[in-house]
Formats: C-alpha cells, structure tokens, sequence
DNA sequence: AAAAACATTGGTCTGAAGGACAATACAGGT
DNA sequence: ACCTGTATTGTCCTTCAGACCAATGTTTTT
C-alpha cells in the first residue's frame, strides 16, 4: 500500500515523514499512471483557506483512483470542515501535526476498512444522529406494491438470497411455483434475474 | 489484548472461535480481578430481546474497565440499535456471523484507535450530521479490504449484477478466470454465491 | 354470469454458475 | 535460491435458474 502526501510545504511536515520515510510527497495531484487498481492512502493536507482545493482534489483523487483512502491532516482542525470532508468520503481526519505514531496508527485503522476520527468529532456525530434515528420506520420498497401477495413473499425470499428449494420449503409450495412466481416478479418489476430483483428490493431505488 | 466474549451460546459462534481461538469464552460478565490496566476486547452478542442487558453490560465493563473496547456483534443488525451502542461507547458494531476474517480487521481497526462501522451506517451519520447537502462518495466496502485487487474489481462488477461472461468481458480475461476470482472471494468473505457477494457489498455488516 | 386476475403445478430445455481436479507465470519476501 | 501469494487459463461435471410449452381451480372484478 502506497503512501502520497500532498502538501504546500516543500519536504511535507516532521511528523509524516518521521511516520513514512518511504513515501511520495507533492505539491499537487499527479495525474494517474495507470496504477488503477492498486490501494493508495492519500494525505491531503489541509490550510485553512483551501476548501476549494480540497474538494477538488478529492473528487479528482476518487475518480483517478477507485481503491484509495484519503486522509486529511488539517492545520486547525473543526468539527464542520471534518463533517464536510467525510461526507465526501474521507476516512480520517486529524491534526496536522500529528506524532508520527498516531499517523501510523490512522493508517493501519484505515487500511483495515476502518474510519478514524477524533472522539469528539464521534461523540458529535453519534449525538446528533441518535435523535433523529428514531423515525427511520422501514420503507418497503415501491417496487413491492406492484407484486401480488405470493409474488412479494416469494420475492422478498429470493432477495434474501434462498434458493427456490429453500424458498418452496418455507412456503409450502412445490419449487416449481416459486419459479412461476419469481418469473412473474421479474416481469412485473422489469428485473433480469434474481439479483437485480435483490438489488433492486434491498435498495430503495 | 485479550479477548472476551459474552454470548449466551455456550461455545460463542463459530466465527469468533476461528477469529481467536484462544479467546475466552463467557455467558455473563465477571467481576473486574484487578487487571485494571490491561486494554481488554469485549465482543458482546446481541440478540434482538437484550436491549435492557446489553446497556447493562456495556456499563459495567466502563466502571470495571478503563481501558476497555467493546464490540457489538447483533444477530439482526440495525442502525438504531448501532447508533445506541456507539453512544454508549461502544467502537464496533456488526453481523454477529461475520466471517473470521472480518472480525480480526475489526480487532486490528479498533486496537488502534479506530472505529468500526457499516459504511451504510457511517453513510447515514455523515448525512444526518453534516449541514452540507451529501454527495454521495461511494464507500468502499469493509469486505472489499479482504479481497486482492482483482477480486475487488470482480467482486464489484459481480454485486452490479453483472455475468461472468460480461465481467470477463470488461475487464478482458477469460471467463474462467473470473470464476477463479469469483471463488476465492466466496471463500475469503465467507459468501455462499454471488448473491450473497452481492448483499454484502451493496448492504449493511 | 362472464371475464380477468391469481395461485398452483407439470415437463422440457438451454445456458449460467460454481466446484473439482488441475497447470503456468510472475512478484515479493526469507 | 526457495517459498508464498497472486493472476491467469484449462477441462469436466453437476446443479440450478429461468424461459417456453402448457393446464386447472379459485378469487375477484366487471
């Protein structure tokens, strides 16, 4: 896994390259060579007049690079600009001057699927949700009204993932039914198979 | 960092003993012996009736435990329930039958400072949090970290909905590699098709 | 009452999916 | 140099999905 900082500062700053003296350290977005596929963490260090630039850079590393983490390490850091940078789809956010060791920490976090963020920006995001979790009462998708009772309960099974065996067992029903069923489903629905009909069920689109 | 787990299930899951065979294994909290500084990994298992014991648990732990993490593994996840336990302090929360794997990236990722989440989850306390109106920065899937890179790209192509034959196509190989990709990501996620492949990158855990 | 929609089941057939055996080439680390 | 992991491709085989050909009885609507 890769490291880019990209940094105004000519050299990048102690701690980073105390944390990674092996990585690449530039002043803007290089375009891609062709590394598509392979996973690179991305340091976007962040002034407090460039949230212009942050944006757009983030957008271009995204589309460049399908695999990779960002990370920004900001000069002054606020809980506004670090809600803003994850809605984008940051992963981390810390200060800038971060010890070597936490820069190494955040890494290992991020590069195991995880998401660092400083507690309070945590403990923010947690309160601020939890008030609102409430009236989030399941919407069954739209795409079921246009189903028949025995077409959703078989559909709403396929889109789980049983197979029309498992299906015919739960609902009494020889599996060649549940196959009259599901074909019926995709009909309605326009699905081409059972995964779009699991798609399309599971997401409310 | 010692591992435990408190699961009514005599013998936890099987997940979790492949995860970390030397874990110890408990149906009930004990009282604290004096191992005060010691950081310990507490993996609780939900089940949908526990509300009431699980804050219970996560409380004593806090009070016996200082340094203490603690997991959430649910039997149904939700986000309510996930944005519950992560106000409680909790810093993980997952599919109680997640594969062995997941759960070590889950250790690594919290051992370190991080937190472990959904990305749907996280999708939804960034969107609730942040006053900016959302883009939506496609989240990778924690699963995908667990796949090569060209897994990865199968694997996504795959939970689109695509055949073998049209991902062969797009990414020019033969089809029967990307069967053999296709494989060994069943394998390493613990899918048992590409349905399943499917519902968990596109959903929750 | 007649018509339309729904629920159920049958058989056949094609193609896709996925496992069970492989083999080869290449990169990186010990 | 050797071993491990990754990427690639091969053949054979079994199972499953879904389309297409139906039919019959029940329920609802017109």
């Amino acid at each position: 896994m890769q490291d880019i900082f990209i940094s105004p500062l000519s050299g990048g700053l102690a701690g980073w390259v105390e944390a990674f003296p092996h990585a690449k350290i530039a002043d803007i977005l290089k375009p891609n060579k062709s590394h598509a596929s392979e996973t690179i963490v991305f340091w976007l260090h962040m002034n407090a007049d460039r949230q212009e630039w942050l944006t757009k850079t983030i957008k271009q590393i995204q589309q460049q690079y399908t695999q990779a983490k960002i990370v920004v390490l900001a000069n002054s850091p606020n809980q506004a600009e670090a809600l803003y940078a994850m809605s984008l789809g940051v992963v981390a956010y810390s200060h800038a001057y971060s010890p070597a060791q936490v820069l190494r920490e955040m890494k290992t976090v991020i590069s195991h699927g995880g998401v660092w963020m400083g507690p309070d920006l945590l403990k923010r995001l947690i309160e601020v949700s939890s008030t609102l979790a409430g009236n989030q009462a399941e919407q069954v998708s739209q795409h079921l009204s246009l189903l028949t009772n025995r077409e959703k309960q078989v559909a709403i099974e396929a889109a789980k993932g049983l197979s029309n065996k498992e299906i015919a067992r739960i609902l009494d029903i020889t599996e060649r039914t549940v196959k009259a069923h599901l074909s019926a489903s995709f009909e309605r629905l326009g699905a081409k198979d059972r995964l779009h009909l699991a798609l399309m069920l599971n997401n409310k689109s």
